[in-house]
RNA sequence: GCGGGUGUGGCGGAAUUGGCAGACGCGCCAGACUUAGGAUCUGGUGUCCUCGACGUGCAGGUUCAAGUCCUGUCACCCGCACCA
């Protein structure tokens, strides 16, 4: 047999799949459909990463799998190219981001083609493409309409270096995502989507859903809800009401001072009667010189200032207690006011210490002269509650009391914050709101949709975070939609998780002029079966689209409130050198050198086999070789080829037991042992030294999900036909087992034989043979066997005394 | 600090969920074929060693039997972070 040559026979079957359409998906096939989706690439200039192909890779086997075995499967891919990276390379290169736009797609296109992923071609989708942003305008002007868009002029994240507003969740961390510069807090007038509407529908919704269970903590985590009471404290000195959220009502007699937040409006509204005005406008000042980074990381110590003028009175039991600013209460979460529990929360008993006040005990359980006690207990010093031996009883008590004193009331907080959905910057989506001196918001209406992003020389974003379109006069300056007066259109663009909020429902129909799409291809793919893609998104990407697909449900756009009934995410690629991959450190791998040197068969068949799909792994050139090494053994196998239609007898245990192993394996994304379990039957084979039609037909269509383009070749070059056109190998659960199998015989636990027994065999027989083992005999014999255990067709143990 | 995860040969990683630890691959060693090998093939390869002892981060425990279960502890990684 001549050598494999992977580049000729590669480049023959993709053009064969291109030419026959071969992963074309057909919306209303009464096959069964699967729709499996992959996160679509944002197209960077720098190409592919090895780690797109490893996300990617993963489900196109699931894909390759289910279409032989007779699923309609829907596998498509599209780009997601609106983003500041492109945007910046314009700038810096003076490119139009539309033609750097267009270069890099191409770029991926290629690249994907050439490792021969299965995707449908034919449904390809770019975000920036009039037709598609037409209907992510669509949307925003749907989310305006039912209410759940508004603007707001609060404390923002933002981005000094991109100049734009960022959403909390392209804050985490306090560093901005696109160029990982310090964010800082800035107050700015921005539009936010009220996503916190949706809290308690994304999180239900996640009952009924199969993400692993690290996704769904996480994305319960960063919703975040909590459940428990605001209460009002009347302000003495002025009859004013003051509103804190606490979690734990229970402790109200606990309370000895209060805290609230340096920017709380309550100071403004009452400054001329505070006396040490200065003392707190200082310390305001220096609090909002710190980013939210340092207010929150660089906790050493507690600071803050008593409030001389504002006196509180505690509703349960009417004593004055001080109020204070600190900055450990923020604005952004509950009231920005807070009722301090020294005694039963670890921040207020520091910042007591701290401050000399006094610290009262109204659950037993903990010693609070050391440090505050935040566990469960018997109340005392609480009046009415004192003797209850529970928090859920004591809180559900004082809950009843509060309501009857008309001072508080059962209440739910989210972490999760509405989302800042709008960048100053050029290449996005147009929002399309025009504001009208006397109309104000109006939308623009449907029918002129999709608002063009109009054409412009100069991409750079304005000094004070103003939106370059800002400076293009026929765009700003228009008509109002409903009075006709002169009116100016908002120049700010969306966010880049616009277009990615929906994309999955466009691939269902994705050149539909009327709809985002039909409702016939809605109902027939969605929701979609199983999504995979990287952990970075979970409390991204996955979040705001749920949001979405939620929201397009209520409205009647789509027919499932869940878009995804099951999400799994792989892990990275790690450099050689074990360390995240990146260009500063040099240790990039590009999957196209890989696919030049090897093959793409081999550069699929490694990223799977490198590790645990969900785990992280590094890049080793050296298995890679390994992996071509298989793959060059499956070819030369092609001279050992004896004729037979059915597995030899020697075979047939090995065969039936790697298919069962492959399938399950495909299944439960073990992918690496799934190889391995090919490996080994290669072995077997190449043990015996010769494998039949049947045998290689069937170990063929196992690697052909992994490695399409050699088992396509050995296979129409042997047996005359087009593999994927041939049925999924099924397997027979009774013809896993071998006749006989080895089992390893202990005594007290020791090995100490093995012998081969019938795989039938029952305890009795089996410990016959054991006994009579010569290894075994001068061990038992004149001995008292105390047990004997026998674990079917694995081992046998005499314990003897 | 809270939440989640991981810890197994020289390396990446397996282990039917309590049943022969180290599958499979890499690397390494030896041999074969070669003018040559960073190609291919064959054999070997956890550690210490003479027999048989020790081995899954560490220390205990349960069990005939523990990588797997329990208690404690250490280290690293990821996420959130003064969330009231």
């Amino acid at each position: 047999m001549e050598r494999y040559d992977f580049a000729a026979v590669e480049k023959k079957w993709q053009d064969y799949w291109e030419k026959h359409e071969s992963f074309k998906a057909v919306t209303g096939s009464p096959k069964k459909k699967f729709y499996a989706l992959v996160e679509f690439p944002y197209p960077s200039g720098h190409g592919m990463h090895v780690g797109h192909i490893k996300a990617y890779s993963g489900l196109e086997v699931v894909s390759r799998k289910r279409r032989l075995e007779g699923y309609n499967v829907l596998f498509p891919i599209g780009f997601d190219a609106y983003g500041l990276p492109t945007e910046n390379t314009a700038i810096k290169d003076g490119i139009h981001p539309r033609i750097v736009t267009d270069r890099n797609i191409e770029k991926f296109t290629n690249q994907l083609k050439k490792v021969g992923f299965s995707f449908d071609w034919s449904r390809v989708i770019d975000t920036t493409q009039e037709n598609y942003y037409k209907w992510t305008q669509w949307i925003f002007l749907k989310l305006f309409e039912n209410g759940l868009v508004f603007r707001d002029k609060t404390l923002v994240n933002y981005c000094p270096s991109c100049k734009v507003v960022l959403s909390n969740e392209d804050s985490q961390g306090g560093k901005c995502d696109v160029c990982h510069s310090e964010i800082i807090q800035k107050s700015k007038e921005v539009w936010y989507l009220r996503i916190t509407e949706y809290a308690d529908k994304l999180l239900e919704g996640l009952d009924t859903v199969n993400y692993l269970p690290n996704i769904r903590l996480q994305q319960e985590n960063w919703i975040g809800k909590s459940t428990g009471a605001f209460v009002e404290f009347s302000i003495k000195e002025n009859g004013e009401k003051l509103r804190i959220y606490t979690t734990r009502p229970d402790t109200l007699y606990g309370v000895t001072f209060m805290v609230i937040a340096p920017e709380h409006p309550i100071i403004e509204k009452y400054r001329d009667s505070i006396a040490n005005i200065d003392a707190l406008d200082a310390y305001k000042a220096e609090c909002a010189k710190k980013s939210e980074f340092e207010r929150t990381q660089l906790v050493k110590d507690k600071t803050g200032v008593k409030i001389d003028g504002l006196t509180a009175i505690n509703p349960i039991n009417g004593k004055e207690i001080p109020v204070y600013i600190s900055d450990y209460v923020m604005m952004g979460y509950g009231t920005g006011a807070i009722m301090a529990v020294p005694a039963h929360d670890t921040r207020d008993y520091e910042f007591a210490k701290k401050f000399g006040i006094d610290i009262i005990e109204v659950i037993k359980g903990g010693d609070i002269s050391k440090e505050a006690y935040t566990g469960d207990g018997e109340m005392v010093n609480s009046g009415v509650l004192n003797g209850i031996d529970n928090k859920k009883d004591a809180i559900e008590k004082m809950l009843e009391i509060l309501a009857e004193k008309g001072c508080g009331e059962k209440g739910v907080q989210y972490k999760m914050k509405d989302w800042a959905f709008n960048r100053q910057r050029y290449w996005g989506e147009p929002i399309p709101i025009v504001h009208c001196p006397e109309c104000g918001m109006v939308p623009v209406p449907y029918d002129e949709l999709p608002l063009k992003l109009p054409p412009v020389d100069n991409f750079e974003p304005g000094q004070d975070g103003e939106s370059p379109l800002a400076k293009i006069d026929s765009f700003v300056n228009c008509k109002c939609p409903k009075c006709g007066g002169d009116a100016k259109r908002e120049t700010d663009t969306m966010p880049q998780w616009a277009g990615s909020s929906w994309y999955f429902l466009r691939y269902c129909d994705p050149n539909n002029d009327e709809a985002l799409a039909s409702k016939e291809a809605l109902e027939y793919w969605m929701p979609v079966d199983w999504y995979n893609g990287g952990m970075e998104h979970v409390t991204r990407h996955m979040i705001y689209s749920r949001f979405w697909h939620h929201f397009l449900y209520d409205i009647g756009a789509v027919n499932t409130p869940e878009p995804y009934a099951k999400r799994t995410a792989q892990g990275l690629i790690l450099g050689p050198d074990g360390e995240k991959m990146s260009k500063s450190k040099g240790n990039v791998v590009d999957p196209n050198d890989v696919v030049e040197t090897y093959g793409a068969d081999v550069l699929r068949v490694y990223v799977l086999f490198m590790g645990d799909y969900e785990q992280a792994a590094p890049w080793s050139e050296s298995s890679v070789k390994g992996c071509k090494r298989f793959l060059d053994r499956i070819w030369a196998l092609q001279d050992k080829l004896i004729d037979g239609d059915e597995y030899r007898p020697e075979m047939t245990a090995a065969m039936h037991k790697t298919i069962k192993k492959v399938s399950e394996d495909i299944e439960a994304m073990k992918f690496n042992t799934a190889i391995a379990a090919m490996m080994t039957l290669l072995n077997t084979i190449d043990g015996i030294g010769s494998i039949n039609k049947a045998e290689y037909k069937s170990l063929l269509m196992l690697l052909n999900p992994f490695a399409p383009h050699i088992t396509e070749e050995i296979y129409s070059n042997n047996f005359g036909a087009i593999l994927s056109e041939q049925p999924w190998v099924t397997y027979d659960e009774a013809l896993c087992v071998e006749s006989s199998v080895e089992v390893a015989v202990q005594v007290n636990g020791k090995i100490k034989a093995k012998i081969m027994i019938p795989s039938d065999a029952e305890q009795p027989e089996v410990l016959e043979i054991a006994k009579n083992d010569p290894n075994i005999a001068g061990l038992v014999n004149g001995k008292t066997i105390v047990k004997e255990i026998y674990v079917k067709g694995r081992l046998v143990n005499i314990v003897v005394k």
